[in-house]
DNA sequence: TTGTAGGCGTTATCAT
DNA sequence: ATGATAACGCCTACAA
């Protein structure tokens, strides 16, 4: 039941002092300072030459009438959007989260806008999403961490500014990630120096391009150490999977001591199923994560794990795709580095003889 | 360097069939369907009469030059954009990050896109966001935590579909907030039964609407029961303010057994500082949060607080305003249930002469 | 320094 | 059933 008196403008500085139900444009500006539309867009966007005095009289009209440009028919008009458009897996968690955090920081500085869209691992609903953004976006960061690819990219036409996060290597669009690899050796190294023979790898689902990459470093530097044994077993990232992977884990021979776990959320998993079997962190079984959640610090034990800015990756991807819309040189992959955190979860494997096997 | 052969068109499936450079519009479908653009646009919209055949003729048509709809011009013309504007304080946070994904879960269900934002506190930050959707979107979802008010809105037009989030009860547009008082009650009442005497409330901002009605909740309880005794320390809802109140608290006479946190991340610092002190949570001290953060439950003790669904609140703010932009009734105001979690940081207040008093 | 006119890509109203 | 034509709100040569 809202009712606005005539007289209503300006009372409570609540609403627009424009009369209600007009949509004020450039034209009644225009007229209403006694210019031309055209000259009008001149003072607004500070293009063009336009006398002090008219300057004044446009402003004021604008003022007064509560003029608010329309940025769909400017970008319409100047084949510009303004706006950015943000494809991810998922818009919650922590990843996401700090990821979300860093774009729009990075978008403030380039004055530009936001548009989001989650495709929760449906590849048509990222098709869908792309070619939504037809007409509305500058350009688009897009997140796909499968490794099938198959024409995700249709609606988007050759030379649209388009930049990839995270590993998926096979597009021709420059891409910025995180440095899986090396994450990945720190963390193994990590273990091996801390005296582990047996290690195991805790793997991700086997289409995602980031669990691929951790493998392989698992494997790779596993191949430098002749006495050192490695092991995996299947996991998906999930808590879930992790926690199953406690009971895979005893059953296997020789005994591994030491678990690098694809991603934090299988590590906290798989620290609770061990724990659910009376086995200890680290003292019989060290573990190492991957993503420093949040949570990981407040994990008993804290959780040793593989940490990133992500928040700067965020970042710096909305750079590369600004750079990208300008035509600037753009290197096709910049690497972000990861750093391995130690804490609570990871020591030297137990004594034989001490008591710290487990077991029969 | 990107190259392109002539003959490329559908080789790898990865970039659209159409010649490089090209953007295609509906008048190109139309002539290489032989027909005039209003046809093309009445059969990719389903609107008015066309032939099979020529239906058939332009689908072809569409798929040989690979062209996609420009919303931006599609939006002009309907005065309507299938978006919706989220201007909220902060985009990352176990918070933010449940609201976005109901938001953009509801948003899928109603195939709108969402325009995201957020502005850190800053009053000028939330103009210049609500200023930029003018004619980008068909409605606003604005979260402002804040007391005052002074024309955040006056740059959208009165009657345009605005919602409010969270506690704003100033502005003349409808709003969903979750039940402050309701779980306020609940914990202080839990705390009340459990035996304590005298509690404290550690509070939020002064001028953060959530704080406020919280607190005013735990004044109202306490009103109630004549033989409890209430007190406040001031706090702003972070983590370091919790664990600075904790020397406060224990300053304080008569000696407080129980405190309820205006939030969870206050909650957690206080009981990372009584610990720092030698205080024991809950045998000592019983604390209670307010939020439900995924933390709360990996703490030591587990956090008793007060949860909510926020991802509903997010859902049904997207469509409280998807009703509004239809012209649907909506209640001025919809309120959605807290809950009280009972984990392990709240007990019975210690028995004088046992030892658990704390203190000289 | 300013105005006029055409166009941005679609949709919608009228004729035909 | 289909095709001109006029918006939608703004920008930008081109003229004046």
């Amino acid at each position: 039941m809202k009712t606005f008196s005539a007289t209503s403008r300006g009372e409570s500085g609540d609403e627009a002092p424009s009369p209600p139900g007009s949509h004020v444009s450039i034209k009644d500006v225009a007229r209403h300072a006694g210019v031309s539309p055209a000259t009008v867009s001149r003072v607004l966007n500070g293009t063009g030459p336009v006398r002090p005095v008219v300057q004044e009289r446009v402003w004021a009209a604008v003022k007064a009438l509560g003029y608010v440009p329309h940025s769909g028919a400017r970008s319409l008009a100047r084949r510009k959007t303004d706006t950015v458009a943000l494809v991810l897996p998922e818009l919650s968690g922590d990843f996401y989260s700090q990821l979300l955090r860093g774009m729009e920081l990075a978008a403030r500085q380039f004055s530009i806008q936001l548009l989001v869209s989650s495709f929760h691992g449906d590849p048509a609903e990222v098709k869908r999403a792309l070619a939504a953004t037809k007409g509305r976006v500058d350009g688009i960061v897009l997140m796909w961490p499968e490794m099938e690819k198959d024409g995700i990219l249709q609606s988007v036409p050759p030379g649209f500014p388009v930049v990839l996060l995270g590993g998926t290597e096979h597009l021709h669009h420059p891409q910025v990630t995180l440095d899986n690899s090396g994450g990945a050796r720190a963390a193994v190294e990590h273990l091996i120096q801390l005296g582990h023979k047996v290690l195991v790898h805790l793997t991700g689902p086997t289409h995602n391009w980031d669990a691929v990459e951790r493998r392989q470093a698992f494997f790779a530097v596993l191949g430098q150490y002749p006495d050192v044994q490695g092991l995996e077993i299947p996991g998906d990232f999930t808590e879930e999977s992790g926690y199953l992977a406690a009971t895979t884990l005893l059953e296997l021979r020789p005994r591994p001591t030491a678990v690098f776990a694809g991603n934090d959320a299988s590590a906290i998993g798989l620290v609770l199923g061990l724990r659910a079997r009376g086995i200890q962190v680290p003292r019989q079984v060290s573990v190492v994560g991957f993503d420093d959640v949040p949570l990981a610090r407040f994990l008993t034990p804290p959780l040793t794990t593989v940490g990133a800015d992500v928040q700067e990756l965020g970042k710096v991807a909305i750079t590369a795709l600004m750079r990208l819309r300008d035509g600037s040189p753009l290197p096709r992959a910049t690497v972000l580095p990861t750093h391995l955190v130690v804490r609570g979860s990871t020591a030297p494997p137990p004594v034989p003889g001490e008591g710290g096997a487990y077991g029969s």
